[in-house]
DNA sequence: ACAATGACCCAGT
DNA sequence: AACTGGGCCATTG
């Protein structure tokens, strides 16, 4: 377990309920505005499946990552829906409505 | 230490 | 709107 992971799976679990965030969104969050792969990356370790929402980060299309791990995209799609986000499409999600912004530093 | 890989992003065509 | 190419970053073989 890196540090960096621990930053990306912390900010992580800081998104609310019924809301998304883009891989950007957390690389900025984390301080490093250009890691968005490579937090993509330590997303598809998941190593805390359970524990961390990784079903709230999208790309900042606001569609859901194609290889998502754990079930795939269509368990990721059902448990956002739980939460009361709405889709577009199959897999396409409002970020203008959902998208949330960290405060300032969460690191 | 080097090269390759990936749940990405942006700009250009 | 769809496709392409280049750039970023951390992890892994």
């Amino acid at each position: 377990m890196t540090k960096f992971e621990e930053k990306v799976y912390n900010v992580i679990s800081l998104i609310p309920k019924g809301k998304v965030a883009t891989y950007s969104d957390v690389a900025k969050a984390i301080g490093h505005p250009q890691a968005a792969r490579a937090v993509g990356n330590a997303l598809h370790k998941n190593p805390f499946a359970p524990v961390v929402p990784c079903h709230r980060v999208v790309n900042s299309n606001g569609y859901l990552a194609k290889n998502f791990g754990a079930g795939g995209i269509k368990e990721q799609q059902l448990r956002l829906q739980a939460e009361g986000v709405i889709f577009y499409n199959e897999s396409k999600v409002s970020l203008t409505k959902y998208q949330y912004h960290f405060p300032k530093e969460s690191i």
